[in-house]
DNA sequence: TTAAACTATATAGTAACTATAGAGTCAAGT
DNA sequence: ACTTGACTCTATAGTTACTATATAGTTTAA
């Protein structure tokens, strides 16, 4: 298989998934005559775990790490359970900035009437006093 | 006020003021005998401005455009109202999907037993066989 | 055989900075 | 007068996870 039936089967760009070789998240993969990637089944199974885990936010780096845990099986999973844990607690906290967030925009949001002008409107005014 | 004074009084650090210049949220400033930069209280206010909405997640380039309208003290401010409330949809948006992620998350790092190896790790499983 | 479709590498761009290198400026102390 | 230290200047590279582009080579179908 090539590069192009791999990326249409996972759902990959192309482009993603030489990055995804020269970043080790991929086995740098034996070449054909015409120094074409050649691929096997394993890398459908590897490239749609890496994404799964994209879709679940985790940076490469993450997946780098479950990737190498993943090649020792005998060790206890500790790692692999901190990994998922610390990124829930980040997600957690990112959740809990962008409400406070939201709050403050809709605020700002209701400082600005209708018909007013940029002279005198409210949000403007409000973003030059308030503090930081 | 010599950079670093602005710098202080406003919590920015002296490159990212150098930063705003080069990218037009500060306006070009007039430059000492040995070439330093010269600011007035007018960059304390505008750096706030920034800063604040920096705060609240505005891109720069929202900014700026904000920015450019103060400049412009006549017109309504109804893109000033938009570029607010297209921004609370994006933080809501975004919120959304960190839910969504946090369940997705908490499924996963219920899968694995606290005493299990990588080997049976029900998170590295599910990973590699749930479909994207 | 030739054109289309595919693949290869290398490089630059994205956002909003941060970090670093190398050089110039200024104020205070000796 | 000289030097030291703190400050400033510009230019460049690095960060993340790609995407886009240019240029060149390969394979496949008509």
């Amino acid at each position: 298989m090539k590069i192009g039936e791999l990326a249409t089967l996972t759902g990959c760009t192309v482009q993603s998934i030489r990055y995804y070789e020269k970043e080790q998240l991929l086995p740098t993969m034996q070449r054909s005559d015409g120094n074409y990637r050649i691929y096997g089944l394993a890398a459908i199974e590897q490239l749609k775990l890496i994404k799964h885990c994209r879709n679940l936010d985790l940076s490469l780096a993450e997946i780098r790490t479950l990737l190498e845990l993943k090649q020792q099986p005998d060790i206890t999973c500790d790692t692999v359970n901190k990994i998922v844990d610390s990124h829930i607690e980040q997600v957690a906290l990112r959740i809990k900035e962008l409400k406070h967030l939201q709050e403050q925009l809709r605020s700002l949001r209701d400082s600005c009437s209708l018909k007013s002008t940029v002279n005198e409107c409210g949000i403007l005014k409000k973003l030059s006093v308030k503090k930081t």
